[in-house]
DNA sequence: ATTCGTAATTATGAATTCAAAATTCAGTTT
DNA sequence: AAACTGAATTTTGAATTCATAATTACGAAT
């Protein structure tokens, strides 16, 4: 079948955390991938195929069921996680709280630079309305700078499972018409309450925002 | 030392499970046992002192490191994590943060009989103030109550990872004097938010409480 | 005596092997 | 033909073995 992958190269981080992101980005890739959500995961097939043992290839199956892309069932085996509607609604809405609480904290604390670096990415995004994919470059930009500097590594570990749970769906992304031009908006007065360095508007815009992107989701 | 655990009886969960679960309990015992914070995981000393062999420790250890109870150094094994004071810190403000939210959720959305289940053990808590353990009990009682309510799997799996955290660090629990009665009287304010069905209050009562344990922690 | 370099030891990461549970399949019986 | 029993196969869970990186120990040289 497949030549054996030369991970000959003196490798920077263990082996099953480089099977976890391969096996991610085949779980992110949905339906056009055999692991598609409710799937069973063949840990033989896989070891075969990336030319490696089925030890470390289920050191990265326990990694993703920490991150809930994964679920364990007793002696049957690992199978890709379905997320229901409910589900999705209950990860957005700990989003929605989650990066509130970041706006907010930016609001009080952020230094003046800091708020200018933020107020730069604000600006580039207003430049990008016409390219789709930067735009969602640097929207995503801008939202891990803010949870940077609210200094939360608990927290961004936390918005980044999230965010993987998320992508299992693959309904997010900016596709309906108009939604940019209403995402912009949405950061202007996120980037307004900022400047402004008042805590509880940038809460309440970055929920709003957040919620907005739900339902363009579902 | 000791004789090999005889997982002989039929095995209702996996091993790797099982050994994370043990050593979690050496990891709380904090400086009682050999796994103080900072201190380097010995997985061939542990493999034979609980009679296994290295392959279901080191996924048990897996485990303990997504939930952030040991660090992992490229190949110089795991480590028990140190919380220093900001962390700490960080973690109460997510704590606080994601509690307030159920709060704010249950307010809004408990039916009246389950709003009576809460009102129950708060009675209980009150009656409780004499029994240092049976308080401790209850009031963590209360608080699963309310996340089960609230009915969000994914804050849950959340809130019991920080609480783990927070153990780590062992300095919390009531034991300054007349820390009981302040709490009993903001689970008092708690309660009255949520049967006044006002979300905000419950919030903010909620908020207040758990900084106030921080308080008492620090 | 200190420092540099090399050999020996130790520990981690990964592959392989082994055991046991679950599923599948065949055969028999009703 | 359907259903039940039991053997064969598949697959997971765990132990063991192997390879390599990192640390330690030792010795020589300045």
């Amino acid at each position: 079948m497949n030549a054996p992958l030369p991970h000959s190269r003196l490798k920077p981080r263990p082996l099953y955390e480089e099977v976890a992101e391969l096996l991610r980005q085949r779980i992110f890739a949905g339906k056009a991938s055999d692991l598609q959500p409710g799937a069973w995961i063949d840990e033989l097939k896989l070891a075969q195929e990336y030319g490696i043992s089925r030890t470390p290839l289920r050191e990265a199956i326990k990694v993703l069921a920490a991150e809930g892309l994964v679920t364990m069932k007793m002696r049957r085996g690992a199978y890709v996680t379905e997320v229901n509607a409910k589900d999705l609604r209950d990860v957005f809405h700990l989003m929605a709280v989650l990066e509130a609480d970041a706006a907010g904290t930016v609001a009080s604390t952020a230094t003046a630079a800091q708020l200018l670096e933020l107020e730069a990415l604000h600006q580039s995004l207003e430049r990008s309305v016409k390219d789709r994919v930067k735009f969602f470059t640097i929207n995503e930009a801008f939202h891990v700078k803010l949870l940077v500097i609210a200094d939360n590594k608990w927290r961004d570990q936390m918005v980044a499972d999230l965010r993987k749970v998320m992508k299992l769906n693959r309904a997010q992304s900016l596709t309906r018409p108009g939604r940019i031009e209403e995402s912009l908006a949405e950061h202007a007065a996120i980037m307004a309450a900022l400047t402004r360095r008042d805590a509880a508007a940038a809460q309440a815009a970055m929920r709003a925002h957040i919620e907005s992107g739900q339902e363009a989701a579902g």
